[in-house]
DNA sequence: ACTATAGCGGAGGGGTGCCTCCGGTACCAA
DNA sequence: TTGGTACCGGAGGCACCCCTCCGCTATAGT
């Protein structure tokens, strides 16, 4: 019942009708994808449109702007962090909290390569946090009135605390997710 | 007496001799840590020159490499980071840890712009590196032994977290410290 | 099978940044 | 003051990326 409330979030961006033309824009997504979160903001078009398969004239009429592009890309990731939000829903409060944040590490990589180019607030950018705010935030809240989580942290600063970690240089998977769990440690309730 | 044993952390691009020659590599210092701060590592040489007040080509006789300029910006803030932590000694265990982590704060935004090209490890970078470590460790050491931090985190894991923080992005001044605080109540002993 | 057309892709012009090179400038020593 | 020279600085060649344009191709409907 949640799923069908949760608002659309739809961006200008229209996928093709064409068979052929389909495969393409996604494969367009999915190299964007890739490219951003390894080279970030910069990373050359046509290297995307490379990766992807396609010519550099492909990628311009789906995504006229670099900007199109990154948006797809961006609320995309924030579509997927709702439904992540919803299915965490089940859980026990404090481990329904900590495996939406799982899952907004691997979002937020993403996000801070969008960030470096989108941080004047457009309007769409506005409406896209909202929704993330909103899927997120309920999660928080039962952890607090559980006496899980902290009373005096704000779900904002949770947020960017999460995404600054993830954003950092580690020397492998299990560090990241130990210095997530100290961090995470500060925010509980003892 | 410590300064005296800290190993010199010199690197092979040397200050001119003459007087202008001397003003215009310090102005070119500036100039690139605050445009590599400001833009990231790719931040334009042309416009560090233009910044700086000299020709593109003075930039190339100081610097031949973009690599020389950036190590030159990153030895320098090493340095002051070893200086600070010396500095920091004389305060009581924990406060001296936390003050030496809000000074690594002001230094991460560069080094975060930094890391970006030089995450091969160079053997000078690796030096550099070290010089840091061994000018920290000893506050982490001393605040772990006076039961103030907890025994089961390492330096290593309280640097990467720190720093990820400090690249994030924030409302204003005050939410970072926030966040910063949170962190290290994860890293305190209870 | 056939055709109308949605969709493809890369050549090419414009822009920007990188780095070299060398004629000119200004410092410093005598 | 004057000469020797360390140093300046920007013009210009190169490489890369952005984005447009248009002749060609593959698809989907009949």
């Amino acid at each position: 019942m949640v799923s069908e409330n949760r608002p659309a979030l739809r961006v200008d961006v229209r996928r093709p009708q064409r068979a052929d033309a389909r495969r393409n824009f996604d494969a367009l997504l999915g190299a964007a994808r890739d490219a951003f979160a390894a080279k970030g903001v910069s990373a050359s078009l046509e290297d995307i449109a490379r990766q992807a398969g396609v010519g550099i004239g492909t990628l311009y009429r789906n995504f006229p702007t670099r900007q199109d592009l990154l948006n797809a890309v961006y609320f995309g990731e924030i579509e997927e962090l709702c439904i992540a939000a919803e299915e965490a829903a089940s859980l026990p409060p404090w481990e329904a909290l900590t495996a939406w944040l799982q899952r907004f590490v691997g979002y937020a990589a993403t996000k801070r390569a969008i960030w470096e180019s989108l941080n004047r607030e457009t309007d769409s950018f506005q409406a896209a946090r909202e929704a993330m705010y909103a899927a997120g935030t309920p999660l928080f809240v039962r952890a607090q009135e559980a006496g899980e989580a902290r009373a005096d942290v704000s779900f904002d600063d949770l947020l960017r605390m999460v995404s600054g970690l993830t954003a950092a240089g580690y020397v492998d998977q299990a560090q990241r997710d130990r210095v997530l769990a100290i961090a995470l440690n500060g925010v509980r309730a003892h």
